[in-house]
DNA sequence: CCGCATCCGTCGGGATACTG
DNA sequence: CAGTATCCCGACGGATGCGG
């Protein structure tokens, strides 16, 4: 059963508590930033949240108008994603994890779920404005993502593209890492932690536009 | 004794809520944006935290370093207050209260403390650029702030000013109602649930800018 | 297998009383 | 005034069941 407790205050800050303020509701948000998920990859992207949780959250969340639960086109299967207001949020997630970055990281063994990675990325990024556009695509925790690196600005899709520089198959936790050191891009490829196809500058572009150059 | 527990996820955003995530955190932060508060204050404006609680996450927001405990100025009483990184949460905490604005009210009896009508205040205030400047001195909830309209702006800082247009003393609830509905001035000085001392318009024009005109 | 529902143990959080 | 101590309940977390 859901939970209905509320700080009973109407301000607004308050209120909006009321609403995604309980355990895992905002990571369930963050999940959904990129593109809709179903409740399998859900859990798959919050290991440590319990299912029933998980199930409680996503009726609230349903309920109260963040998230919505249906097939996102004809037939497909039944995903979440979220709502007009729901998106709404996503500036102020993405402020939140910029902030976040500065705490101390949870000691291992830590989850690392593809979005969290891809949103960091999109939010990390300064790709050189004078860089050729280039494209890449991402297999990452069991998804192809596209990425599209012009004019200064780096931008993450859910799915594949027609027309990729390159692709990159590796662990989220293993993109982190590399972003936090794109030197060691070749080790990676040569240890087959990660796997390439096609230009492998476009992946080192990609990774120091999103290491802040 | 403060709680431990974590998301055990190394994304920013559920770092960030390993912080500021547990269940008040946040409303206690909103409470020390204006300016910093005492325990006694802060149980106040957050009447429905229980002591032991509030305790805990104060603790506990101290150890993060979201807040600093310790006399503001020379020997004066304890205060809380944010820290430099601590404040760097406003512009999120206020983003999350304009989205909450579209939340439901939770029903009576609702608490809202200075602090939260004032933020609303700020954040929804769009003062006349052309109406000349205006001061005025607010007594709310127990403190004196000073409400400052210049150059399309609505500014709240704590404490006296030297020179104000006019004076208003109000419950912070009633001062909601008249941003809701600035109309309803007159009626609510001559019933006595407000007082104004000076320049009625001056009163008036601010509550017209904080009702977005 | 996916999408939950149910059962149960634990712990965070709420209310009240009390202390330096 | 500024918290602490205590008790209790509900939310959370883990495991398992189960219908489609």
């Amino acid at each position: 059963m859901p939970t209905s407790r509320s700080y009973w205050d109407s301000c607004g800050i308050a209120r909006a508590l009321d609403v995604v303020g309980e355990r895992w509701a905002l990571l369930i948000v963050r999940e959904l930033l990129l593109t809709p998920q179903r409740f399998s990859e859900l859990r798959q992207a919050l290991p440590n949240v319990s299912s029933n949780v998980l199930a409680d959250r996503l009726r609230e969340l349903e309920n109260r108008g963040v998230i919505r639960h249906g097939p996102a086109d004809a037939e497909g299967p039944k995903v979440y994603e979220l709502t007009e207001w729901g998106r709404k949020l996503e500036p102020i997630v993405r402020a939140l994890g910029t902030w976040g970055i500065d705490a101390p990281q949870p000691p291992e063994p830590a989850a690392l779920s593809a979005s969290s990675v891809l949103i960091y990325l999109e939010d990390a990024a300064r790709p050189d404005p004078t860089a050729p556009p280039t494209v890449c695509r991402l297999e990452l925790g069991g998804r192809v993502w596209t990425v599209r690196l012009a004019d200064g600005r780096l931008q993450v899709q859910a799915g594949e593209t027609t027309t990729a520089d390159a692709s990159l198959r590796a662990e989220p936790k293993t993109l982190s890492t590399l972003l936090a050191d794109p030197s060691a891009l070749e080790k990676k490829c040569d240890d087959g932690s990660i796997t390439v196809v096609g230009d492998l500058s476009a992946i080192r572009r990609l990774l120091y536009a999103g290491s802040g150059r």
